[in-house]
DNA sequence: AGTGCAGTTGACTTT
DNA sequence: TAAAGTCAACTGCAC
């Protein structure tokens, strides 16, 4: 009779400690074995690219590493997840699966209820005198952060966060799980030969060792490492680096990755940061330490958002905007989509961004704001041209942020100002002296710094005068001050609408937390 | 020393 | 986590 067991499923929460699914399962009365599953649906997904699944397999390596101390290893499956739970089932008798919830994309909200349904038509007919003869898989899961399943507005809201926050974190004594020794899942390896043998391609393919030195690597160790150097050092001038493309890569705490793929919690880092906040060494930290903790809260307030309102990955969060004319002759739209995909748009700091983004996965917040500004406004496109690209380009891709951050930089929530971003502003004012420009646009490198913001002004004179390079950096592909004229102008008579109004009170009733704003 | 004036700053409004 | 425009108050300076 095939042994009973439990699964604990880990998803985006690739880390050992404040894991509630490890916590249930101390002292569990049936051997607990660890999955993870690397599931051909959502790899398949056009939000996800490569450098997600890398950051996954990292994490995961470091898993491992951890768990040889307690005699067992994640099994990794590369499979749907009925074909990896049905392999299982030849081996073991399931009873229960623990897991997080998730607050995800479509592709796996579908995904959850079919396994919810598969649960309950698996019935084990091997006997577990207290499941009882007809007992199904039982799948439980544990909300995910602050956020609650199923919310219909925020009264109490801002409360239930403070309350849940201060809680201790979930660390489970790892000695007191009965995980299955690696001995008992030697047969299983036997049968998911293939699955890893995919996986080490997916770890070995030599481009990726290329692009790995410039992407952040994954792992709960990384995770701590990280951020120790942040509040150790890199965090002093965080408010004040924040906002500049180049020194917010040294001055951010660079979290985003690990958190979004759950090597650690929003609580953990907001606890830390709470018990050194009064302390001795932290007294001039004071402005980095607000803001950290103000951007670590707003963090769940998205994700909220988007569990409440899934609908929003394929239409207007407002839905008065789905009358909202974009540009629509296809041929304007594929050569201005593909301009700023590819960081060819002849604007160096949209440019420079882009570019940064494919290569490292990572720009700050207003660059990202700046980015969609440019996409949705001075472009005129529909920015669901656009936020599939990003998300494959972010390393730290995270449904329940990007999808409410995404619509509010594109104006169509009809409740938040309208952000018009002015590239060359914010190139001038972040950039003075073009340092992340040149390091990203290398056609302008040889120019002196002032030029960089707008290489169209320089004269032909100039250009012979300091010798610059004849290169093929583009014109910009739209009068940039003429577009935002004529995007401020249809935004604003937009949002005026009747519809967009009425619509924008029901997001508020919906969404907003009392006395947040 | 007080006045006129160009230029700056900051609060506030509009788009 | 916007930008531009408006306006009043202020500043520095020349006369």
């Amino acid at each position: 009779m095939p042994q009973a067991i439990d699964v604990v499923w880990f998803k985006r929460d690739l880390r050992l400690r404040d894991h509630l699914p490890l916590v249930q399962v101390q002292h569990n009365p049936r051997p607990v074995l660890l999955l993870y599953v690397f599931e051909p649906d959502v790899i398949a997904d056009p939000h996800y690219s490569l450098r997600h699944w890398r950051f996954v397999y990292q994490s995961l390596q470091d898993l491992q590493l951890q768990l040889q101390d307690y005699a067992t290893e994640i099994v990794i499956m590369h499979a749907d997840i009925f074909t990896a739970l049905t392999l299982i089932q030849s081996q073991f008798t399931i009873m229960h699966i623990y897991s997080h919830e998730e607050i995800g994309l479509d592709v796996t909200y579908r995904r959850d209820k079919a396994l919810a349904q598969w649960c309950n038509n698996n019935a084990n007919i091997d006997t577990d005198i207290q499941a009882g003869p007809n007992a199904s898989i039982r799948w439980i899961e544990f909300p995910y952060s602050v956020v609650r399943r199923g919310l219909t507005h925020r009264k109490d809201w801002g409360r239930y966060w403070h309350e849940v926050i201060d809680l201790p974190c979930a660390d489970a004594d790892l000695s007191c799980i009965p995980f299955i020794s690696r001995a008992l899942l030697t047969e299983l390896h036997a049968q998911t030969n293939t699955a890893i043998e995919q996986q080490q391609c997916l770890a070995l393919d030599p481009q990726w060792q290329e692009v790995d030195k410039q992407l952040q690597l994954g792992g709960e160790k990384r995770a701590w490492h990280t951020y120790y150097s942040f509040l150790n050092k890199r965090g002093k001038n965080y408010a004040k680096h924040i906002s500049s493309p180049s020194l917010s890569r040294h001055s951010c705490s660079r979290l985003s990755p690990y958190i979004a793929w759950g090597n650690i919690t929003i609580k953990q880092t907001y606890q830390k940061l709470d018990s050194l906040a009064l302390t001795e060494a932290y007294l001039s930290w004071r402005r980095a330490f607000t803001a950290m903790a103000s951007r670590l809260h707003w963090h769940c307030h998205f994700i909220q958002k988007f569990e409440s309102e899934c609908a929003m990955e394929y239409r207007h969060l407002n839905i008065a905007y789905d009358a909202y004319h974009y540009e629509s002759d296809p041929e304007v739209v594929s050569q201005r989509l593909s301009a700023w995909k590819t960081g060819m748009t002849g604007i160096p700091i949209v440019d420079a961004n882009m570019r940064a983004l494919i290569a490292t996965g990572y720009i700050n917040f207003r660059m990202r704001a700046m980015l969609v500004s440019v996409l949705a406004h001075h472009l005129n496109l529909d920015w669901r041209l656009g936020v599939h690209h990003m998300a494959s380009l972010f390393l730290d891709f995270e449904p329940g942020i990007h999808y409410p951050q995404f619509q509010m930089q594109a104006g169509v929530t009809g409740t938040n100002t309208i952000r018009l971003y002015n590239p060359i502003k914010q190139s001038q004012e972040r950039d003075p002296q073009g340092v992340f420009i040149k390091r990203w646009v290398h056609e302008l490198a040889e120019f002196p710094d002032d030029m960089v913001h707008t290489p169209w002004l320089v004269s032909p004179m100039e250009q012979q005068l300091f010798a610059l390079p004849s290169n093929n950096y583009p014109e910009p592909i739209v009068d940039i001050e003429a577009c935002a004229s004529a995007a401020r102008d249809r935004l604003w008579a937009f949002k005026k609408r009747p519809e967009v109004k009425k619509d924008a009170r029901r997001i508020l009733n919906r969404h907003i937390v009392p006395g947040s704003r």
